[in-house]
DNA sequence: TTGTATGCGTTATCAT
DNA sequence: ATGATAACGCATACAA
């Protein structure tokens, strides 16, 4: 190109980068009429060849299809793009030994550095040096072995809210549903968390833990039935009117929720008036579920452009030890949670 | 690295793409130990440079937040990865204008081929030559003056679909709710669609459109009930029991079904009961909704993979007409459009 | 069959 | 202040 415009391809180079601090005005305007006739722009690929990063980011989800890492890889690709990077994606979809092919090849392309929406578990366990040297920002999950910053929901806080919540609203039996833990830390976290709250409410109030699988409906079905027979003394369902009662469900994602809402239809059960109910995530569905379900909302946006900006300060040489970003939830109040009467 | 293989660097580049065909079985063996020694695996970066092709695939899409968009993403990024192409997304977050942005920014890094699943319309309108010359897929909309591949919904025989469900039902007052069109191809062809199979239908049923925009929640109240006012004869509602009547909606995408169930909750009305319905797109929440929804269900995934593979067949140099593939929707019946009593 | 030289489009290190 | 020139990591045309 640069031979077109009467110069160097050096003093493009510097027209694009230096600009005014090396070039005198008379050249540096014949460059930039040049470079408006032919419609020049520089290769990216090859300032990524010459300079060794590319202002590209790779970003690592475990799920495409889970809404949550969509709302989070949005406000990320966003917080990229203003700040002059582009966005790799890499999905899994949930074939976690995949975690280790998709580093190598997003590190391929140059990325300067990785977000990592993943599950932290599997074969192809990434240690911290299997990121080529990159910098990295794990998101929702934490990685053993790999202590880079981590950016999240704060779990212990959310689920703080969610049980003070019902015991406020007179409910004293807490069932938590939650998908196996199966080492991923977010949903360890949470359970642990209910571990504690519940004690802490002892004995007013009792709590109990259920692991929910997709293939097991009806132990659904039975722990939600013995979860409304124990808060209600142990008389039959069939028995008992539309009397207001403690029992309630607190759902471990947007997942459970959804299957927790299946059984509840199953069983012909009301959100709100024979179970109460809060779940994490706030799906914009929630509403229209019965009388409405009340959720812990993710700031999952601030979640993903904390994590593409965290990565971003450590490109620009930021060097401080790995750090804990934990970002509140929001209590969202519908009518799944009202107080129990009388 | 080669030189540490005892070789010269052509030879391992002529390893890596033609092995067998012009390589000794003796230096072959012994750059591949080197090759695994090492833990050499060549930059694509450097390969795209030289080569001018990069295994890159460039995705826009038009909103990320759209499950139907990230559903026809999840398939198409499936196949690229099993073809052996990364996927560089790019999204638009609804401003149209950055369209041509995009793709400059895509065609930079030297991508292959772009998957456009935007609205085709905006300022920075993309006419056929904007692709730098390299190979597109649309998928769901067309743009004007772009004549490529085109993979998409059918969308006219899922209009038809629906409405004889409806009509077969015993339904006789139908209402299409849809998004402002607006220049989008897919929702001008639904619309048109359901207007074709209303004058099919005469003189025995009534059909009716109505443009429904986020912040007129009372407007789509209003039709609503002047659909269910005339399904009933005239009468106000107040004093008809829950008896059949024929009126029902047709929800012209998913965002569209959210608005009308607000809209019937807000109203106090039932799905199936007081208004039939069924909707394109089929969430995951949509049995959910009273006696559940019923709904148009998009092969998406499918879709995803048949844009990728149409691009890819590009790729290896097929060179055939632009294509147009439209793939049949599938009818789930749920309890929101059931037959009319009596 | 293999090595050498050149080019891909930049940046950076020299000279000038 | 600007122009040659080498390097980035690979592919390829050509020479051996």
């Amino acid at each position: 190109m640069a031979v077109a415009a009467g110069v160097s391809k050096a003093t493009v180079s510097r027209f694009l980068n230096h600009r005014e601090r090396l070039l005198s005005p008379e050249i540096a305007t014949r460059v930039e009429t040049a470079i408006a006739a032919l419609g020049y722009s520089p290769s990216p690929m090859a300032q990524a060849l010459s300079r060794g990063r590319s202002r590209l980011i790779g970003l690592i989800v475990a799920d495409i299809t889970n809404p949550y890492s969509v709302a989070v890889l949005r406000g990320a690709e966003k917080a990229c793009q203003d700040a002059g990077y582009l966005v790799m994606l890499f999905n899994l979809g949930n074939d976690f030994n995949r975690e280790r092919e998709a580093i190598d090849a997003l590190a391929g392309y140059q990325v300067d550095g990785f977000i990592l929406n993943t599950l932290g578990r599997g074969a192809g366990l990434v240690d911290a040096d299997a990121l080529h040297g990159k910098p990295a920002v794990l998101v929702d999950s934490r990685h053993a072995g790999m202590h880079t910053d981590f950016v999240s929901l704060d779990n212990r806080a959310a689920m703080r809210t969610a049980c003070q919540h019902l015991v406020d609203g007179g409910y004293r039996e807490l069932l938590y549903v939650t998908e196996p833990s199966k080492g991923v830390s977010s949903r360890r976290e949470r359970t642990t968390a209910f571990g504690v709250c519940m004690t802490a409410h002892q004995p007013k109030v009792a709590g109990k833990v259920f692991e929910s699988v997709v293939e097991e409906g009806a132990a659904l079905d039975d722990a939600l039935l013995a979860l409304r027979t124990r808060a209600i003394g142990g008389r039959r369902i069939a028995d008992v009117d539309a009397e207001g009662n403690g029992a309630a469900v607190i759902a471990g994602n947007a997942v459970v929720t959804l299957r927790v809402a299946q059984a509840m239809a199953r069983l012909d059960l009301q959100f709100g008036r024979d179970i109460g109910f809060v779940g994490f995530d706030d799906p914009d569905w929630a509403s229209l579920i019965g009388p409405g379900l009340s959720t812990i909302s993710q700031p999952t946006d601030e979640i993903g452009r904390t994590a593409a900006k965290c990565l971003i300060e450590r490109l620009k040489g930021l060097d401080v030890a790995p750090r804990q970003l934990l970002l509140p939830g929001e209590l969202v109040v519908r009518g799944s949670s009202l107080s129990v009467a009388g």
